[in-house]
DNA sequence: CTCGGGCGTGTAAACGATTACAAGAACGAT
DNA sequence: ATCGTTCTTGTAATCGTTTACACGCCCGAG
C-alpha cells in the first residue's frame, strides 16, 4: 500500500481533484464538500507530496543555513536567532554542514541553485573566486553572513572585528595589561584575517607591540592544543585575545597545565561570546560580535529578498561588545 | 530571465528532452551528443530541478537528523558520526531541530511523511502515543535513536543507561567516594527516567542509599543553575553523577561558588562524553555512552531500510564506556 | 418568463524532470 | 540485395500537485 494521492482522496470522496486541492488549501467551497473531503482525507491518512506541491508553485518553504562547523558554539547562538525568525515566517530552517574547505561551500551554493531550498544563509569562512561567482549565478536568495566582496551582489550582514579587537584591548589595557598576545585562527580565513587586522590595528591604537602570536590551523578546541604551546614559548605576556572562545578555552587548559593563574598571571579574552564562555571556568570575558543579532538580521533579510529578489543588495555590519566575565582582572 | 528547463538546452542544443536527461545521467550517447549538451549545458548554465527530478524517481538523496536541542554538545557527536555515513552513501544530510516539546516531534515526522527526505533520524526526547502512531504511519523510513516502544515498528538504536551509571557508581565507590548524589534532567523524559532507574539501581548494586537528588527543568546548562542549587542544600555528598555533561558542567560552577573543589572535596561525573567534557574545567570524568556509535549505526540502518523497507525493525542497544578525566580523584 | 451574474465544481493544462516505447539508421550476415 | 540486429534518438506518458478556464446551477432583476 503505497501512499494515496490527491486522486485517490477525489475517488474516495466522490468529488474532483481541484475540489480536493481547494478544500486542503483553504478556499471557499460549500459546508458538505469539505466534510466530504476532509473524512476522506483522515480516512486514507492522506498526506500532500511536498515535492509535487513544490514542483507546481515554485517554492519548498524551507530555508537553509549552511555552518561551517557544527561543534562551534558561535553558531548555535546564530542558529538560534535564525530559527526564530524563519519559523515565525512559516518557513522550516534545516541546517547543513558545509566543513572548512571552500569547494564544499561552492557545491553547496550550486547545490542550492536546483531548488532544494527557497533560500540559503551561509556563512563561509574561506571566500574564493569560484563561491563569489557560486554565490552570483545562484538562482536562489542567498544571503551571506560574513564578508563577501560586494561584487558578489549578494545581501550580508557581517562583525565588526576589529571594533571588537579595540574592546577587548581596550579593557585589558584599563586592567592594567600590556604585554597583549594574540592566539588566531587561521590567517587565510575571512574572519582570521579580520582578526588578525584588527588586533594590530587595536595595539597600535594604544602604541602597543604584540608580546606574542601564534596561529591554530582551524577554529578548533584540538587545535589549540597545538599551536597555545607555540604562544608560551614566549613567557613575556600577560593577557592573550583569542579569535574566538573555543581556542580561548583551550588556551586557558594549557595555561593551567603550565602553572599559570587565569587572570592574576595571564588575563584571557575570547571571541564569539559564544555559550562557551559562560560555561568556561572561569567564565570567559568574550567579545559579542552580535551572532544572535547578525543571525537574525541576515534571516529578515534573507526572507525579505524572497518577497522581492529585485531590491538592491543591503550590507549590514553589527557592533560588538564586550561580555565581562571573570578570565580578565 | 528565469532558470533555464531541460526544453531550453534540448532547444539550444537541437537535440530531444530525452537526449539531454540521457547525457546528464551519464547514459550512453554519441561522443557528439556529449558534446552538444555539454555545450549548451555550459552555456545556459543550466541545473536541473531537483523538486522535479525527485518527483519523478520517488528520492530527494536527502535524510533529515531531527534533534531536541542543537546547542547540546552530545548531538555534535552524533551528528559527526551520522554525517559521515550519510555523505559517504551519497545523501545530503539536513539537521533540524525539534525543541523539547513532544507535539514538535509530531509535527516533523508528519511532516516528513510529505516527502521533504528519503529518511529520518529522530532523537526524540520525550515519547508518547501520538509520536509512536505518527512514526508507525510515516511513509518515509525513520530510525530512531533512543528509546522507542517496539510497536512503533522502527529501527532503533539507543543507549545503555542503567550500565552506564553503573560504570559512574563503580569508578566513584573505586576511588572511595560512598556518599554519591544524582543531578537528573527532566523526568519526564525518556533519558531522565532511564538515567534515574540506572542510578537507582547501580547504588543499589553498592548498597548504598543516594546522598541527595535533584532534577533539572532541561537537559541545560542555563537549567542547572536552578537545579544545582537545591542539590547543595544537602551538604552529605562527596561525588554526584550528573545526567549529562551540560548539567556537570554547570554543577561545577556552583560547586566552585560555593568554595567546594572537584575533584578534592567533591568528585563529578558526567554523561555523554561530549566535546564539552574535555573542554570543561576541570576535564569532565563522564560516561561515554557511544553518542557516535549510535550515530553511526543508526545512519547505517537508516540506509539499510531505504535499501529494504520490509526488513525486519532491528534494535540495537550500543555499551558504554567511562572516559576517566580530572573531575574525579 | 427570461436573462445575466454569482458561485461552486470539474476538466485539463501546466510545473520540470525521467523513461517506456517506437522508429530510424547503420551494419553485418546470408 | 535483403533481412535482422543493434544502437541512437525522439515522442509522449508519467510523477502528484495547483489553478486557469469553462460549465452548470441557482437566484434575483427586469
Amino acid at each position: 500500500m503505497s501512499r494515496p494521492t490527491i486522486a485517490g482522496v477525489a475517488r474516495a470522496a466522490g468529488v474532483s481533484v481541484a475540489s480536493v486541492s481547494r478544500v486542503l488549501n483553504g478556499l471557499p467551497a460549500t459546508e458538505e464538500m469539505t466534510e466530504r473531503v476532509r473524512r476522506a482525507v483522515a480516512e486514507l491518512g492522506y498526506v500532500p507530496d511536498a515535492r509535487a506541491r513544490s514542483l507546481k508553485v515554485g517554492r519548498t518553504f524551507q530555508l537553509t543555513l549552511a555552518v561551517a562547523d557544527v561543534g562551534n558554539p558561535v553558531y548555535v547562538t546564530m542558529m538560534r536567532a535564525v530559527e526564530e525568525v524563519v519559523s515565525a515566517a512559516g518557513y522550516r530552517l534545516v541546517v547543513t554542514t558545509t566543513g572548512p574547505e571552500v569547494v564544499d561551500e561552492v557545491a553547496l551554493v550550486q547545490g542550492m541553485a536546483r531548488g532544494y531550498a527557497d533560500g540559503l544563509l551561509i556563512s563561509p569562512i574561506r571566500v574564493d573566486e569560484d563561491l563569489v561567482k557560486a554565490i552570483r549565478a545562484c538562482e536562489v536568495p542567498v544571503v551571506v553572513a560574513g564578508s563577501v566582496p560586494s561584487r558578489a551582489g549578494v545581501d550580508t550582514v557581517r562583525a565588526n572585528s576589529p571594533k571588537g579587537m579595540l574592546l577587548a584591548v581596550d579593557h585589558l589595557v584599563s586592567r592594567g595589561r600590556t604585554r597583549i598576545a594574540f592566539l588566531n585562527g587561521p590567517a587565510d580565513t575571512v574572519p582570521g584575517a579580520a582578526r588578525a587586522k584588527g588586533f594590530a590595528e587595536a595595539l597600535k591604537a594604544h602604541d602597543l607591540e604584540p608580546a606574542a602570536l601564534a596561529e591554530a590551523s582551524d577554529f578548533t578546541f584540538a587545535a589549540s592544543r597545538i599551536a597555545a604551546p607555540e604562544l608560551l614559548k614566549n613567557s613575556g605576556f600577560d593577557a592573550v585575545v583569542c579569535a574566538n572562545d573555543l581556542l580561548a578555552v583551550g588556551l586557558m587548559h594549557q595555561l593551567a597545565a603550565a602553572g599559570l593563574d587565569v587572570p592574576d598571571d595571564v588575563a584571557v579574552v575570547g571571541m564569539d561570546d559564544s555559550e562557551l564562555a559562560e560555561q568556561s571556568f572561569p567564565p570567559l570575558t568574550s567579545v559579542n560580535l552580535g551572532s544572535a543579532e547578525r543571525g537574525r538580521r541576515a534571516a529578515e533579510l534573507l526572507l525579505a529578498r524572497i518577497e522581492d529578489n529585485e531590491r538592491t543588495p543591503r550590507r549590514i555590519v553589527v557592533q560588538p561588545s564586550l561580555s565581562i566575565r571573570r578570565s580578565t582582572p
